[in-house]
Order: structure tokens, then sequence, then C-alpha cells
DNA sequence: AAGGGGTGTTGACAAATGTCAACGTTTTAA
DNA sequence: TTAAAACGTTGACATTTGTCAACACCCCTT
């Protein structure tokens, strides 16, 4: 699965990038069933995961114990709780297999020494932060301007796969609504 | 001003930053009245600002042609629109002032100049994402799991200057509520 | 001092969304 | 293969939140 990040990394850093193969031979592939944790709220996330197949939930729970989810993520992206990650902070986010997933993990002691050693691995780094906060803030932005049926039709025209692939009940997690109104929204479209 | 921001960087980096006062001369001033735009949606957005007093908020319209709050940024720190200003693209959102401020700006020539010249710029730049983003990923979750009360609760416990500085209308729709919601939640708590 | 615009609060009502329950369907696990 | 569990939909109703209007208040400006 190494190839997948070699050509997710060429195809932003382009195809010379010095130390690329000492980068890639650092990851180790980590194999996830569905419903398998890979973050667990409270413990420390000390690896950053890039997705080479799969689909991970990035979700907390909220006063009665649902789960509420911040972001889904798909493969060909990363995936990690960022702040624990920099911060060595316990993960105020748990992090959850929704399909079997390919990982390829680098823990923070060899990330730290390959952001020294290779030039361009920082701007690897660079690219996963300024993409996450891209996301952050288009989300941000359906929730503080759009309506329960606008945010699904943003959903269908911004990630129409997720709406495809994913539980219904997913989805409406993800959207900040109950099931149920989204089953009755969904009907409305 | 500038006093403020190289105790910003040092507070951050340390007292031996080398370059440091290159960083800081490239920085110039701008005094920017109650009420006016910063940056306007549409137009790019080729500055990086550090607040040295005053506030800004980053707004965009819904459907109804109401502003609609993803941020709110106080002085000691830093607002832009980072995907306009990275990817020179035309802004999404616009930034107001919101108070008087007092602005520390720096152009995107000279902001990759530092970039390649000054070793440890681009970790200010890092730390700028990643207290950008870090914030946002607290501010998502409280959309998808907190009820408005729970989420006005939540802002006067974590930022609680906000609260007692900015009008009720500019907060209510920080938290994606209406002004008259706002007015009888806050009575009830 | 007087007028005007914005703001904050409150009431009455409407609209949106949540909760609980029921039921058929699909998926999972033994 | 079969039983159990989870899922998706729908109905009835409760709760939350929004909208529109009125009004008092404050801060401007003139």
């Amino acid at each position: 699965m190494i190839h997948l990040l070699r050509q997710h990394i060429q195809t932003r850093l382009g195809n010379d990038v010095s130390g690329l193969e000492d980068v890639l031979t650092t990851f180790k592939e980590r194999h996830i069933k569905r419903g398998e944790l890979v973050v667990r709220q409270g413990e420390n996330c000390d690896h950053v995961y890039y997705i080479a197949s799969g689909c991970l939930q990035v979700f907390v729970y909220d006063a009665d114990v649902n789960e509420t989810t911040r972001d889904i993520v798909i493969e060909d992206n990363w995936c990690a709780d960022l702040i624990s990650f920099g911060g060595s902070q316990p993960a105020t986010e748990n992090i959850k297999a929704v399909e079997p997933c390919i990982l390829l993990a680098i823990n923070r002691a060899d990330f730290y020494h390959l952001m020294q050693t290779v030039p361009q691995f920082d701007k690897v780094y660079r690219q996963i932060l300024e993409a996450s906060y891209a996301n952050s803030v288009y989300r941000i932005n359906t929730f503080v301007s759009l309506s329960a049926l606008d945010r699904i039709k943003w959903l269908m025209d911004y990630r129409p796969k997720l709406m495809s692939r994913l539980s219904s009940k997913l989805i409406a997690s993800y959207l900040g609504i109950s099931q149920e109104t989204f089953s009755r929204l969904k009907a409305k479209i």
C-alpha cells in the first residue's frame, strides 16, 4: 500500500522529492476491522495515519452518550487527533473505522525525526494541516449559516461520495441532526 | 506596536530567534476604524494580520443576507483568510473590525520571502495554522454535540471575555442562534 | 435639547427539529 | 441457517428555536 502514499506525496510535491523513500519506509501498515477504535478519548494520539483504503469517523460523545461526528475522512487523506499528536496531550476525540481500513501509520518520534532530516517532509505536514483547517472552516460555515435541509444539500453537492457509501445514522450525526429528521428531510429533496 | 509582536513570537519560540528583527520590520502598522472591512469576500486576501489591539469578526452572509460569524479573534492573535492567502484564491469570507483595531500586516510576497530566508519563521506560520485549526475543532464539536443553551454556557466557560465585551447580536451570530433566542436563554442561566 | 438609528428584551405565534414508539428490513454473529 | 441486533422509516407529539412586532433604552449626531 506504500505506493499509494508515494503517489499522494508526489502529486503534491513533485516527482523529485529528496528523501522520499526514507519517508515511506518509516510508515507501518495497519489493518483495522470495521468498528475498531484507532484513537480513544483520553489516551495519547501518538501516530498520524494516512488512509490507504477505508473510512474513519472522528467523534465525541454528547451529554446523552450519543456519538457526535466532528469529521469523516476517506482514503487518500490524513487523519489523527493533531492537537493531541502535536502537543503530546490526551486526545479529546475518538477515531473509529467505519469501514475496514488499511492505514499507514507514523509515530511521533519518527515524525519529528523526518521533520528535521528530510527538508521536504515539513511541507507534507503543513499540507495536512492546511487541508484539515480548510475543511473545518467550510464545516463551521455550514453550521452557522445553513438550516438542516441546506446542510444536507451542501453535503450532496460537495461530498456526494459520503452520502452513498455511509449509513444514514452516521451522516445524520455528521450533520448535527437526529436520524429521524435526516430521514424525513431526505424525502423532501 | 511592534513590541507586542516581538513578545508574542519570543513567548513561543524563545528569546534567541535569529532574524527576528528582520521579521518585525517587514510588518506594517494599520489602524482600522470600528465597522471597517479588512477583507472582503470575493477579493484576494493577500495579507496576514497580527492583532495588536482590538477585535475582528470573520463572517459570511446566509441566504437572507444576515452576517453569520465563523470566528471572532481578539488581540494577540492572528487573523486572515488563510485559504485565500495560501492559495491566492478569492476570499470566501469577510473580516470586519468590530472594535477600533491596530493591526500589524505582512503581505504575501514578504511572507514567503521570510519563509525562505528566516529558518524560524515557518514555525511561526505553523503555530498560526495549528492554533486556528485547534480552535475550529472545538468549535465544530460545540455545534454537533451541544444545544444552544449549552453552547452559551460553553462560551461563558471558555471565552468569557467575549461575552462581556461584544454585543449580544454578534455573540448570537457566533453561536449560530437568533438574537432573541440568545436573549431568552441568557435569562435562564 | 431633540430626533434617529441601532440594540436588547419580551410576547405571540409559526416553523423546525427532537423524542419516543412501532414496525419491517437488513446486517451481524453464533 | 437462524436468531438477535442494528438500521431506516413513519406517526404522534413535545420541545426548541425562529420570526415578526412592539417598545424601552442608549448612543450618536445635529
